[in-house]
DNA sequence: TAGATTGTTAATCGATTAACAATC
DNA sequence: TAGATTGTTAATCGATTAACAATC
């Protein structure tokens, strides 16, 4: 088991696009939307948008388009957003924060229900209704809390050995915002977010524009 | 001109990683790092990190590898980040002060040195160091700040409103964290940085590991 | 010298795009 | 019916991986 390859990357990327899209045109009373129109407003191919929708088993109506409703509980299904997912904060700093008060979250099923972090200041209180526990109650609280999925928003420094606690705790999913290669067993999935990657996209971007003028 | 194609984007993308990694390397003294060393740290294939090194323009050495020095220099330049880019933050919420107390950025030239907010109560205060000025001032500071750059971390239903502000002031490149598509002219770049299709790969990860068990 | 590593050229793999019949 | 849209099958494109000569 584990390690197993996942395929069609970059269609599960934009499945949460389209999802936001099509929440839009439900909120609009709208009961069929094309994938014409989701490629429009993404300013993407169609064939894609269709192709991807593909991998969620939905199936659409010729002319029509797809039905908005059973298209949304379609991505929601594939993604696994239609059950509610318990996650622990781990580090309750500026950016930790942020996610524990990002309230979109709530429409994907993630929900935040304690932090962590080693500052004694912050224990007992709470960031966004989120409370900070101690470092130490964290195997306590994971499996009474029954989360399995832990936000990891620690200085770099740390990220090891706080990731060595997560999994003797009972982790088997860590979404990590440091940019440290995680090392963990067969069994835990990590997810990686790294900011500077994008900001890098943002750079070569800028550069070739000033190279063409 | 505008609207140009960058190749090798998943190369791109890998690049910040790598120099994290050779500044470690760095820091503990080494002249020459290997392909495979980096290869290992990441787990990644070591004609990969070749592959992708090679598009900055660096040459190693047989046997020994890259020259650590010269190495970072080459991403760092190849990216852009040997030159300091002033930044407007705008936005002064959760996420947007988080951004603006990320120490990281200082090592890839981002330098954030003014914040808009709509909230009175906040003009006039810094953010972790950050002045804090009202978006009517907007395009006066970005004049006088030379700013190319604005983060853009403001609630979604206000994303595509500011952003009109943001090119009318002369901004040319967004770090767009909202997750809505913004409408820009063509000469303005955009990067869109969505958290949540990160979220959507580890929970079809964790799917896919519960249907493997 | 022997062997690890580079960089190039070719092969494979997977993702995107194109073409088009089916359909409501 | 006419035409927009779906879903399938095939073609293209680009990224990853493999093979290997060059080299220090």
């Amino acid at each position: 088991m584990s390690k197993q390859k996942i395929s069609a990357i970059p269609s599960i990327r934009r499945l949460p696009s389209y999802l936001h899209i099509i929440r839009q045109y439900r909120d609009e009373g709208q009961e069929y939307i094309s994938g014409t129109v989701i490629a429009q407003e993404l300013r993407l191919e169609p064939i894609q948008v269709r192709k991807d929708l593909a991998i969620t088993g939905i199936v659409g109506k010729p002319k029509k388009g797809y039905p908005v409703v059973a298209l949304m509980a379609a991505i929601e299904h594939f993604l696994g957003w239609d059950e509610v997912q318990q996650a622990v904060l781990i580090g309750a700093g500026n950016l930790g924060t942020a996610l524990a008060g990002y309230q979109e979250f709530q429409f994907h099923g993630l929900n935040i229900c304690a932090a962590f972090d080693q500052n004694p200041a912050k224990i007992g209180t709470n960031i966004h209704g989120v409370p900070v526990f101690s470092l130490e109650t964290l195997s306590h609280q994971v499996s009474v809390l029954g989360a399995s999925i832990a936000v990891l928003t620690v200085p770099s420094p740390y990220a090891q050995e706080v990731t060595d606690q997560l999994v003797q705790s009972g982790i088997t999913a860590i979404w990590n915002f440091t940019n440290v290669k995680l090392k963990v067993p067969d069994n835990v999935i990590v997810q990686r977010e790294d900011l500077t990657s994008g900001y890098a996209m943002l750079c070569v971007m800028m550069n070739a524009r000033k190279n063409d003028e």
